[in-house]
DNA sequence: CTGTTAGCGCGTTCAG
DNA sequence: CTGAACGCGCTAACAG
C-alpha cells in the first residue's frame, strides 16, 4: 500500500539505511547509487512519511497558525499572506481558529506543537496573561511569531501602532469639525491589558490632544461574534446628544453601520460620517465608499511568515519586533460637520 | 522536555502499556487505576504525540482541506465551514492551497495522506483528470469528499447544479427583456470536463430556451488570478453590438465590474444590467446592491464535512451525491431593458 | 487486571 | 562507501 524505504530499499538490493542516506543528501554515497535509489523512489511513487520524521524531531516542513476567526477580511487576508509564503518555501499549514477563547488559545498550541510543527504564528491573539505565558515557554521548544503583542523583547513579533493610527483616524474626523464622535470597539481587544496599543486608547489620545473631554457614553463595545449592527445603530442614534461622526474598529462594521443607517433613513455622511479601520478590498466599492486606515495585512502576513522560517533557520537569533506603518485613506463617508444639517 | 506516556508511567510505578490503556478508554483497566493515570496526565502536563499515533495508523484527529485560492469569499465561507465542522468535532484541519495547479492538487493530496489525516475534502478541484482519478484511488484508503465534480456514484459528492441556476439566472435577465447578454467565465472551469454543469452551459440553455442565437464572441474567459477588471470592461463596452446586460462567474468580479463600469462613466443598470453569482455577504452592501444567485456555502461546506465524519465511522457506505438547492436574488444591478436607454 | 514484546517508517549512530 | 542496530512515542498482541 504505502511504500516505504524499504520498498525501494529492497527494489534495488541495498539496505533501507543506504536509501535513507541518498534521500537526504549524505556525501557518503555514491553518486551513482544515489541517482539510482532516486530513479527508483520516483518510479515507485515514494513519499516520505512525515509522521516518522516528526517522531524522530527532525523538520516537518509544516507550520501552525493560530487566528480567532475566519469570517472577517482582515484576518483572512493575513492567513492568506502566510499560507501563500509557507507554500512558496514547500511547507504546508496547519490552521486552527480559536474564536478568541482562552482555553482553545491554550490547546491550540500545545495541539500544534504535538503535531511537530516547524514553528506557529499567532495573529492577534487575545490578552490572556495565559496564553502570553505559554507562548514564551514555548518558544523556547519551537519558533513563535505573534501578530499584535507586546512581549517586551522575548518573542518574535509584528504589529501596529493602532494607538498612534487610529489617533490619526480620528484627527481626521475631528480636522472635519466633529466633537461627538462616538466609538465601536472589540469587546475582546488584543494583548496588552494595560491598553496602551489599543484603537481605544488612539481615540482617547486624539481627543485628548484636542481638548475633547472624553465621555465613556460615547464607546459602545461589541462582540464581534454576537454583533446585532441595527441594535448597536438605533442605541447609537437615539443618544440625547446624537454623535455626529463614529469611528467603527473595522471596515467590517463600518459597512453594517453605514447598511443600517441607510436603510433607516439616515444619510451618510450627511447626518453622520462614519469611518473603519483596516481598509478591506471592498471598502471603496459600498454604497458609500469608507473613509478608513489602510493596514498593510499582506505584508504584515507575510513578514510573520518570514519571520518564522527566518528563526528556524537560526533559533539563536535575538527576538525581534517589526512595526508596519499604516495611511489614512479619505473616501465618502466623512463629510465636514459644517457641511452638514448636524 | 515532552512528557511522555513513560514519563507518567514511571511516576506512579505502572508500565507504559498500562498507561496507555488507561489512556485509550480500554475496558481491561481498574477504574481506579484510571483515575491515578489520568490524574498524573493532567499534573505532569501530558499531551498524547500524534505523530506517533498517526504512524500506527490510528485516528489522528486531523483533517485535511484542499481548496483553489484564498481570496474569494465563497471558498473561504467553504473553508470556514469545514474548519468549523471539524473543530466542533475536536479535530484539527490542514488547509492547502491549490491555485487549480494541477501537480499542486496532485501534491496537496499526497502531502495530506503522508501526514496521515483522517479525511480530506477537495473543494472545487479543477477538472483535470490526473486529479479525479488519484482522488478515486486514495479513496480507498482514506475518506474523501468532494465539492463540485460528479464521479458518478464513486467519490461522495457535494455539489450545486450550476447549469441549472445559471440558466435561472440568465432567464430572469431575458424576462427583463435582454437578449445581448455577456458572460465572463472562468477560465479553469471546475470538473466536468464535458461542461454538463457549467454555468456556461446554464447560459447557453437560458438562451436556446428563449430562442436567442448563442454569440461566442459575447463570452469572456477569465483566469481569476490575473484579472484585469478594467481591460475586460473596455473589451465589452467596445463591442459593435454592445450587451446590454453581464453575467459575471462570480459576486466578486461583479462588484469589480461595476466599480470599473461606474468609474468609467457607465450607469449600472440604466446602462448595463449585471449580475454576479454566489450572494457573498457584500452583495447588498455594494454601491449598486447586486443582483445574484444565492448559493448555500455554509450548509454546503458543513455538510461536505459532516460526511466525511460519517465516513470515517463507516468505511463502507455507499457513495453519496448531496445536491443543494440556490436561489435567484434580485437587487438593483438589473433593471428592465425596456427601462433604458438600450 | 497488568507487564512484556514487537513494530509503525525513518534517521543516526556505530561497525565493517 | 555500505550494512546492522537502536530509538523517537505509542498501541496491540500475547503472556502472566
Amino acid at each position: 500500500m504505502t511504500v516505504t524505504i524499504e520498498d525501494i530499499a529492497r527494489h534495488i538490493g541495498v539496505h533501507p539505511s543506504t536509501v535513507s542516506r541518498a534521500m537526504n543528501g549524505s556525501p557518503r554515497v555514491s553518486e551513482s547509487r544515489r541517482q539510482q535509489v532516486l530513479a527508483a523512489a520516483e518510479s515507485l511513487g515514494y513519499r516520505a512519511n512525515i509522521m516518522s520524521r516528526g517522531l524522530l524531531g527532525k523538520r516537518t516542513d509544516t507550520f501552525g497558525i493560530i487566528a480567532p476567526k475566519l469570517d472577517d477580511l482582515h484576518a483572512i487576508s493575513l492567513i492568506n499572506a502566510q499560507e501563500a509564503f509557507f507554500r512558496e518555501m514547500g511547507c504546508v499549514t496547519i490552521l486552527t481558529i480559536t474564536n478568541c477563547e482562552e482555553q482553545a488559545e491554550l490547546k491550540a498550541i500545545d495541539n500544534l506543537i504535538s503535531r511537530a510543527v516547524d514553528g506557529l504564528v499567532m495573529n492577534y491573539v487575545s490578552m490572556y496573561a495565559s496564553v502570553k505565558a505559554k507562548l514564551i515557554e514555548c518558544a523556547q521548544r519551537i519558533p513563535i511569531v505573534r501578530i499584535g503583542g507586546n512581549s517586551q523583547g522575548v518573542l518574535d513579533e509584528v504589529d501596529v501602532d493602532f494607538n498612534k493610527w487610529s489617533c490619526a483616524v480620528v484627527n481626521h474626523l475631528i480636522e472635519y469639525g466633529h466633537r461627538r464622535i462616538a466609538m465601536i470597539v472589540d469587546s475582546i481587544d488584543y494583548e496588552d491589558g494595560e491598553g496602551h496599543n489599543t484603537k481605544l486608547a488612539g481615540y482617547r489620545k486624539s481627543l485628548s490632544l484636542h481638548n475633547i473631554e472624553y465621555n465613556p457614553a460615547l464607546v459602545f463595545s461589541v462582540h464581534y461574534l454576537h454583533q446585532n449592527i441595527k441594535h448597536l445603530m438605533q442605541q447609537i442614534m437615539s443618544l440625547k446628544e446624537r454623535p455626529t461622526a463614529i469611528f467603527a474598529y473595522s471596515d467590517d462594521l463600518a459597512g453594517g453601520l453605514i447598511k443600517a443607517l441607510t436603510t433607516a433613513g439616515y444619510k451618510v455622511p450627511e447626518d453622520v460620517s462614519v469611518v473603519g479601520f483596516n481598509d478591506d478590498w471592498f471598502a471603496d466599492r459600498l454604497a458609500v465608499s469608507l473613509t478608513t486606515c489602510r493596514l498593510p495585512a499582506n505584508e504584515i502576513g507575510r513578514g510573520a511568515a518570514e519571520l518564522l522560517i527566518r528563526r528556524r533557520k537560526n533559533r539563536t537569533l535575538p527576538p525581534v519586533r517589526r512595526m508596519y506603518e499604516c495611511q489614512v485613506v479619505i473616501r465618502d463617508s466623512t463629510a465636514r460637520h459644517s457641511d452638514t444639517a448636524g
